[in-house]
DNA sequence: CGTACCGTTGAGGTGAGTCAAAGTAAGTGG
DNA sequence: CCACTTACTTTGACTCACCTCAACGGTACG
């Protein structure tokens, strides 16, 4: 095992699959390991490049956009330390569907595919435990609860804040919750599909009437049940 | 071999992958599979229902709709025939994130899950084929195609009859191409996310320009590169 | 201390949602 | 085969959330 093995205390998404896997194995794939930098704004891999392996993000933060065969841009997921990135394209043997950027400066991890699928063959539970993975990933699917016609900005906005809880949300002793955001307005407006001003905009009325209140990336939210209250304003739908 | 097997002859997606396996495994699968007919309207399996197994559509066609965490409906795929349904849960363990709701009279072919299991602990690469096929489903990701904001309902439609194409234009001799679409104007609405009223009024607008023509349920499209020229009327996006 | 990027604010235009009502197709029972 | 019901589609008028454009204020960083 590698001394600079940090993604095992990160609790890394990867290291979690291959564990229990017999240590020769295990080494091959340590072995096979880089570990790359990235500054805000690179590229850590770009939609239609091939898929040369798999990426795991050790620090830092990314964001996965897709561009579609039309020209559309859509931002559908914020990436956090210990996450996979770029595995759906790696299995099917597909260019990457979609471009991940650094949002901060981030340390990550690269697994290359031979080495990985080597290890693939000779440990059938482990394609068990990707497809799982794979089965439960719901990809680009959460970018549409994020951009619902009829939804209105303001909600967007909290929803995103939902999702982003567990990531980026911590408590304070006084029970309101504080977010250290990685992104900009026009990343937030990527993700709910709308415009930087009107993001902030949408921020203005959620402070106005004291639900969050954003200081530059920081978000405080002194009521966690107000802000499940805006959610809940979701337009009635109909039976079909 | 059952004499009632017709998945092959159409194609179906399940047959494909299970090619080749070991013959008994073959004909335990095709023991347990139970064949069942839904009329239009009817629910196939329901979302939060358990995925108890594999459904395959043998003829008819359905459509697939996730209701999210706050009760926003999304329709983000139409099915047909040879097309399987509802594996993404299964393999996650997870109960269906999904609904499948059939759009004509369906038959549909369904293998538990406990038969199919079997078959992929005793062959490996049945479980990489898997693999292979759920990384290539985009799943709800097409979904985003339909529904980027600030792409007009006109754009989105004819976005979704070149995504239904290959599934149900047919070529006609004088190279104008003819759609059979299963969908009413509400199930359009859904999958592009606009109301019926909004689809009515795109449909005027693309008749009045000559791209496509409504009757009933049939489309014509005189020239197909002026529907591609539609779509290239995609919103020039920003650097971000 | 300047440059460049990010964020905010305002004014104006519009695509599409909503509501309501009429028209058309499809299915049912006599 | 025709009344009748039901479901689907179309049309028009109205309204509004959000995009666009443009200008200004802040913040970061050399």
């Amino acid at each position: 095992m590698s001394s600079s093995n940090a993604c095992q205390a990160s609790g890394c998404e990867l290291m979690q699959l291959v564990s229990g896997v017999p240590e020769f194995e295990f080494n091959v794939l340590e072995m096979s390991r880089r570990v790359d930098r990235f500054e805000s704004g690179q590229d850590i891999f770009s939609q239609n490049s091939e898929a040369t392996g798999l990426h795991c993000l050790r620090s830092g933060h990314a964001m996965l956009t897709h561009v579609d065969a039309f020209g559309n841009k859509t931002a559908f997921r914020v990436v956090g330390p210990g996450e996979m990135m770029g595995y759906r394209s790696l299995f099917g043997d597909d260019v990457h569907t979609a471009s991940a950027r650094a949002l901060t400066s981030c340390t990550v991890c690269f697994f290359p595919k031979v080495s990985l699928f080597g290890i693939l063959d000779t440990t059938p539970i482990l394609v068990r435990r990707f497809l799982h993975t794979l089965a439960r990933d719901r990809g680009p699917a959460d970018g549409l609860l994020l951009r619902s016609q009829h939804t209105p900005v303001r909600v967007r906005l909290v929803y995103l804040l939902l999702i982003l809880l567990n990531d980026y949300g911590s408590k304070l002793p006084d029970n309101s919750i504080e977010y250290r955001l990685p992104l900009k307005r026009h990343d937030i407006g990527s993700l709910i599909g709308s415009r930087p001003e009107s993001v902030t905009r949408a921020i203005r009325e959620l402070e106005h009437d004291g639900v969050a209140f954003f200081r530059h990336r920081n978000v405080s939210v002194p009521d966690m049940a107000r802000l499940f209250a805006e959610a809940n304003i979701s337009v009635a739908d109909d039976s079909t």
